[in-house]
RNA sequence: GGCUCGAUGGCAGAGUGGUUAUGCAGCGGCCUGCAAAGCCGUGUACAGCGGUUCGAUUCCGCUUCGAGCCUCCA
């Protein structure tokens, strides 16, 4: 069955052809500046990037999953004095850029482990890639594509006639807008390559290079990892869709630069998820992250379901109330299978149109509806339910066979006492007194419900 | 100001040139001592105005509204 993804660089969705024949496919993903936490939004991206992974795998693959750390060079700005948000977040802690790397990167992939993220084959920093970097550069240079600069070595987009194609930038419309400040720059689209670190200031983090002491800007760092982890040419580069008409524009000019690719096959972009009809941002101040959820008592879970509910290439609008619904639904989810027995085979039939569904530019949408269908079947086995469903959720990762319902064992002797009255109460048919020993567990936070098995009881 | 992308029922969100998902909430029913859960049933929503068409929510144009990028950003 084809497999299609839409490529925002063709602006349509292509037929999925890799460029190795040996079954492999070349991911790569941008990955986190790791001067703060994830916020849920970066993590809808990272959810999206692995039910690709997922997908490609299920179309029979093996996926190189290459995902950077930017640990230096993310500039505050572009047109600033050299700050970077390392540096920055170091400031603002006390603790040394390189301490604020290592926590917020732990951190990162904390919040992946609660969302069953698939760990990337690959997890290159770019303070291990200060080389590779540098040499990249010196190729760019080579090309007479650069210019230097009082405070560093800028990429001349002009030499690029077709620099900006992935976002469709008019160049001269940017250039008519009030907001771009040059500077120094020839071209308000041209950006660091290398940048000097300032004559009056020590840096934590500074390297040499043939253009004197300093360190990488932020859009190099992705060309020379990925080359060097995937080659010049790969298949699929990934990223949210705000790193379209800067990153990604910037990644592509420097390849096309270096080599004369446009460094890969497919470009992918996780849409954003919204709160309050505006986008969340780091930058603000103002943003959710898992444990902010973990906090309130959510599953990360249902945050992954709430994403996979929606296809990648829309906006959610989020709210804790959607959430609570995401939350209804995968419980009842996990419970339905929870109770189908196991033993029972793949049904083909549903096999065949989730694997058109997810093959169709990841409609996890329809996939999760298919769920509900399977589930009311009447033409399924229960087994055959199970065994379909488990198969499903190889791709959708919202981990089914691990939930079980809370656990009777953590129920304290006191309140089964209370419980044993209500059902003493009930078989003499003294109703009051039933419905007293229940409120009087649902004041102690319990909650009792009478199965044909007999009282389950839970917290409420 | 320029560019990119959107607008679907109470909410979230798929999809389609004619039969109009799915989930949450709501309503009705079954079950239950009652309740909860579960199960069954139930909702013609596709921003507005034109155009193309036998027929448009779906294609085209305009208008309005929204988001993103142009400053770091998933």
């Amino acid at each position: 069955m084809t497999l299609s993804l839409y490529d925002t660089y063709a602006r349509e969705q292509r037929d999925f052809v890799p460029i190795k024949n040996d079954g492999s496919v070349g991911l790569y993903c941008c990955g986190p500046t790791v001067y703060n936490y994830a916020h849920i939004g970066n993590l809808r991206t990272y959810i999206f990037e692995d039910v690709l992974r997922r997908v490609l795998e299920l179309n029979g693959y093996t996926v190189d999953h290459v995902v950077n750390i930017t640990d230096v060079g993310h500039l505050v700005s572009d047109a600033d004095d050299g700050e970077d948000k390392m540096e920055k977040g170091a400031a603002r802690t006390g603790k040394t850029a390189w301490e604020i790397a290592e926590i917020y990167t732990e951190a990162f992939f904390e919040d992946l482990k609660h969302l069953n993220i698939k760990t990337p084959t690959v997890i290159c920093k770019a303070t291990d890639h200060i080389e590779e970097q540098i040499l990249a550069i010196q190729q760019i240079e080579a090309k007479e594509m650069t210019y230097i600069t009082s405070d560093g070595v800028y990429f001349d987009t002009s030499r690029d006639p077709d620099y900006g194609y992935l976002a469709r930038l008019n160049i001269e419309g940017l250039q008519e807008g009030a907001r771009v400040e040059k500077g120094e720059k020839r071209n308000p689209t041209d950006f660091a390559l290398w940048k000097f670190s300032p004559p009056d200031e020590k840096r934590q983090m500074e390297w040499e290079s043939p253009w004197g002491k300093g360190f990488p800007g932020w859009h190099i760092e992705c060309s020379a990892m990925a080359t060097k982890y995937l080659g010049p040419l790969f298949d699929i580069h990934c990223g949210g869709k705000d790193h379209i008409p800067i990153h990604h524009s910037n990644e592509i000019a420097q390849s096309m630069a270096c080599y004369g690719t446009r460094l890969s096959n497919y470009w992918m972009h996780g849409y954003f998820l919204q709160t309050d009809k505006a986008k969340m941002s780091k930058s603000s101040g103002d943003f959710l992250r898992m444990q902010s959820l973990i906090d309130k008592g959510e599953d990360p879970i249902a945050y992954r379901f709430l994403c996979l509910q929606a296809h990648y290439r829309s906006d959610i609008n989020f709210s804790w109330s959607i959430l609570e619904s995401a939350s209804t639904a995968l419980n009842r989810m996990r419970d339905a299978f929870y109770q189908l027995p196991d033993g029972g085979d793949v049904e083909d039939s549903y096999k065949t149109q989730f694997i058109s569904f997810v093959n169709d530019d990841l409609n996890t949408s329809r996939a999760i509806a298919l769920i509900w269908d399977l589930l009311k079947s009447g033409d399924v086995s229960n087994a055959n339910k199970k065994a379909t469903l488990t198969f499903f959720d190889e791709t959708l990762g919202l981990q089914l066979a691990e939930w079980t319902p809370a656990a009777k064992a953590d129920i304290p002797d006191e309140i089964m006492q209370l419980v044993d009255t209500r059902q003493q109460a009930r078989s003499s048919k003294d109703w009051a007194a039933a419905d007293k020993a229940r409120d009087d567990l649902a004041a102690l936070g319990y909650e009792v419900v009478d199965t044909p098995d007999g009282p389950e009881v839970k917290t409420i």
